[in-house]
Order: structure tokens, then sequence, then C-alpha cells
DNA sequence: AGCGGAACCTGTCGGC
DNA sequence: TGCCGACAGGTTCCGC
């Protein structure tokens, strides 16, 4: 489920419901889930702020103690009151009192980390696309340094922290470059094309509340909205919006990649 | 060093 | 109706 802007959305959520509240009680109901420290230290602290990095949730807490999570394919923080029914699939929950937030992921590729101090999980994490730095120079550095597929680089948390695999085709498409071009070999002018809509197109889908691919809900059950704004993904044999054209899939990485021939020459 | 492929899981959908 | 393979929004590890 979630790509950048359900990440996104899921902290706007979290920090709104759960700061400050004292901590009461956790309770891990598939152990394997907690790849790092034990959740219970939580326990007595509150949540001072939730933060993201990448696809990375970071809950900040009013100890040493850092709690962050990744939902990889099919996590999400679900808060107990805005629901009527608890779905199946949850894997842990933290109790505030009568309040209660549940986190959720039926393939279990998520986790939730502990850290105390700066200790952080990810090994190496990009420049995040909304961080300053993130310019056409900087991002001309970046793609001259591979030569990789310029789609597979756009996923590479490593160089540029936070596109998903949908994105990274909708903003080729928008750029009208090729997914397979190799990064190294872009000019100058598909480079500012890029940054350009890496940024509006993350934006627009943000203040939609997310993409809605197979089952994205947001935390109190509505659907993201931002599904019917894509342009390429999913769309393989329907005609582009711009030619007329028949959209393409192809596989890249073992992913797939969606893309206009005629809008996005080879 | 950088790249492609396998692995980690469960659910859903389309074809026969 | 039912079974079976393909596919799914992500990341890490391993071998070349």
């Amino acid at each position: 489920m979630p790509e950048l802007p359900e990440v996104e959305s899921i902290k706007r959520m979290l920090n709104e419901r759960i700061i400050g509240k004292p901590i009461t009680e956790v309770e891990i109901s598939l152990p394997k889930i907690v790849r790092h420290g034990d959740l219970h230290r939580m326990i007595g602290g509150s949540f001072i702020q939730v933060e993201r990095r990448g696809k990375y949730l970071v809950f900040r807490t009013d100890s040493d103690l850092t709690m962050y999570s990744h939902l990889r394919m099919s996590g999400t923080f679900i808060w107990k009151d805005d629901i009527d029914e608890i779905p199946g699939h949850i894997r842990a929950s933290i109790s505030f009192g009568d309040e209660k937030l549940l986190y959720r992921d039926i393939r279990t590729f998520g986790g939730l980390w502990l850290y105390e101090n700066n200790q952080v999980p990810w090994k190496s994490l990009g420049v995040d696309q909304f961080d300053e730095k993130f310019t056409p120079s900087f991002l001309k550095k970046l793609l001259h340094k591979h030569k990789r597929p310029i789609k597979a680089v756009l996923l590479d948390q490593a160089i540029i922290a936070g596109i998903g695999n949908i994105y990274a085709s909708e903003i080729l498409f928008a750029a009208g470059v090729h997914p397979n071009c190799r990064a190294n070999e872009l000019n100058m002018k598909e480079i500012v094309k890029i940054c350009e809509k890496t940024i509006s197109i993350l934006k627009a889908s943000i203040d939609s509340g997310g993409t809605t691919f197979r089952d994205f809900k947001l935390s109190d059950g509505r659907d993201g909205e931002f599904k019917g704004f894509l342009k390429v993904y999913g769309k393989a044999g329907e005609s582009c919006s711009v030619c007329n054209s028949s959209i393409q899939r192809i596989v890249q990485s073992q992913r797939s990649t969606f893309l206009c021939p005629e809008c996005q020459p080879e």
C-alpha cells in the first residue's frame, strides 16, 4: 500500500491522535514484526512528534527512545476509535488509556524498531524530494553517477528517499522520459522536468490523501482519492490521455513499469 | 562498485 | 464452481 503520500497521510493522522498521551500498554501478536528493541519499554512515556524520513515513520518520545516503522507492501496504522469493526491481521497495538493504535500488516513485510539515542534502522537514505537541496543541479550530480535505467535509480531509496513504483512511472510519463534511459545519459532539460514533476506529482497526491490502487484506506477508513489522477500506472492497453497511443507495460528489475511509447520515446 | 535475482508473506484476480 | 498461476504499492541480502 504505502507510497510516500500514504505514509504522509498516516503521519498526519498520528500527529492528531497520539501526541502527549501516556502509553499504558503494548501488545505484540506477531513477535517477528518487532525488528529491534522491546516496545514495552515505551510504557509510561508518551510520543511528542511523528516525523517521516523517506517511507519510514519516526515516532519521537519524551525519553531517548525512538520508535520507527516501515509499512513495506501492506502495513498500516489504524486508530481504533475511527473504525466500527477491528479487521484481521493486527500485528501489534499500543494503548493510551481507553484509546488504542493498531498496527495492521497482511503480508508482514513491514516492521517496528525501537532504538535509543540516535540509532536508526536504515542503512542509508537519500535526499527527500521536499528537501530544499532537491534541485535540478543537485539531481544532475546524483543521476550522473549511475548508469542504471532512470526508473531503477528513482526507486533506489539510498539515492532519493520516497519515490515508489507507482510514482516512478507517473513521474517519467509526465517528464516525457523513457524509463529505460540510462540515468547518466539524461540531459539537463530532462533532469529539470524530472525534478519538477517529482515534486508536483507527490505534492498533488499528498493533497488528495494518497493513492487507492488496490486496497489502501486512510486510517479513518475513507479511500485515498489519487487513483483517479494516475495517467499510466496499471493502464496497459488503455489509451494515453495525451496522444491516444496504447500504454505499455514492461518489467524492469522484476517490477512493472508503465509508459506511453509516443510521449516517452526511447 | 554496481547490478540482477531471490527471498520475505498473504491475498486477489483472471483464465481455463 | 474451483483450481492454479501470475501479480501486488518495498527492501535486503547474496553472488557475479
